[in-house]
DNA sequence: ATAGAATAGTGAACACCGTTCAAAATTCAA
DNA sequence: TTGAATTTTGAACGGTGTTCACTATTCTAT
């Protein structure tokens, strides 16, 4: 057949993308899959394989978009603009309040985006990278008062380690892989961390070994 | 047909286990099948589903398994006795080193531990809780003596914070989410990060918000 | 020794999955 | 109006987990 002119590629590629979205928002990660897609745009599966080169590359694009969301949910949280140490960690738990909140309302998007691993080992795009990046930025400017003295890559490797870390956490207590062994909330396990690794960023020996 | 008398029942699961370990060590998780198990050690598909409930199951097992020999290898660490939090964190060092060198000779095991998701999501079964905590209760010690002031409970939860944030870092670093946030080995950011948070537990503020 | 119960193992079948691609359907250009 | 170009199809391929009627074998009891 040909186009059916009731949707341009461009167009359908949007329908692609929002049916998956709704897919995994209304039934989980397992409920993603070719033949759903097509079933739910009223087209053959076929059709999903013009515009996109495999499911993977339509994960990855979810995800930047999810990416982009949970940047703007968290571009809206209102800090404070001092700089000491106290004033970091209300940011940092304001910052943690909000992530915490984004996957409560996207919860299988979210697992989407950290758990799916491509089957090919291409590196990601440079625009999936730059928003990455730009949602790192956020826990920078944070810490940015507290780390004046260092260079913008040490920074950038600091908050890293940070948001890495708590990762760690929130993502095990999902896969209730953390349920026996502790006795708190992910919250309050969260705000441990940050508190603690705030704490401990006050004069000790920095990335490279040094004594501030 | 009936017993072939080759193997029994318990026979067969120790070979069908071992069957499944191979095949993950092998080439990956996704290795990881029925059909290939089966072909492996001569039976037919349905011959597992005799002996596992199915492979949730069998991958349960299996992931008990690796906990087992995580403690094994762990439990070789030889650590200081001193109290101090210099010692401490050169013991967390060492056991940091042994983790690292466990996953790079059992990358796909590490995974298939900590990646997969079971499709019911009943809780883990209690031998397999009790050997977590065991596990974590190699941390646990590392960190007594400078906890001593504090609960069981307590002292088990910020094990537990720390291990999990070490596990965000290295799992990130391994589905290569973080290559471009970051630009150190993931062992020079846990470095970081059990510096910093030893340094963070120095008379701050608990888990219940008093000071010490 | 033989009948029958119990057990062990089978493998085709079911309902899925991602992906491909020759063919068909439609539109556009000449 | 014809033919080229394009879009869409859907059957087909090779895979997945899982089930279950059936068969083959062994054990038990007569």
């Amino acid at each position: 057949m040909a186009r059916r002119v009731d949707h341009s590629p461009d167009e359908l590629k949007v329908m692609i993308l929002d049916a998956a979205e709704d897919l995994v928002m209304a039934g989980g990660v397992s409920e993603l899959s070719a033949r759903k897609i097509a079933q739910k745009i009223g087209y053959a599966p076929g059709t999903i394989y013009n515009v996109y080169t495999n499911i993977d590359e339509l994960i990855l694009i979810l995800n930047g978009k999810t990416l982009e969301r949970l940047y703007d949910h968290l571009s809206m949280v209102r800090l404070d603009g001092e700089a000491d140490i106290g004033s970091a960690n209300e940011n940092l738990e304001k910052l943690l309040i909000g992530y915490l909140a984004f996957i409560d309302e996207n919860r299988s998007l979210w697992r989407l985006l950290f758990d799916h691993v491509p089957s090919s080992e291409d590196d990601l795009p440079e625009w999936y990278n730059q928003r990455v990046l730009k949602l790192l930025s956020v826990i920078d400017q944070v810490l940015l008062p507290l780390l004046s003295g260092r260079g913008a890559e040490e920074r950038r490797d600091v908050s890293a380690t940070l948001w890495a870390s708590l990762h760690g956490i929130i993502s095990l207590a999902d896969k209730k892989k953390l349920d026996v062994v502790i006795s708190r909330s992910s919250h309050d396990v969260c705000s441990l961390l940050i508190t603690t690794f705030l704490n401990g960023l006050k004069d000790h020996a920095d990335f490279t070994g040094k004594i501030q």
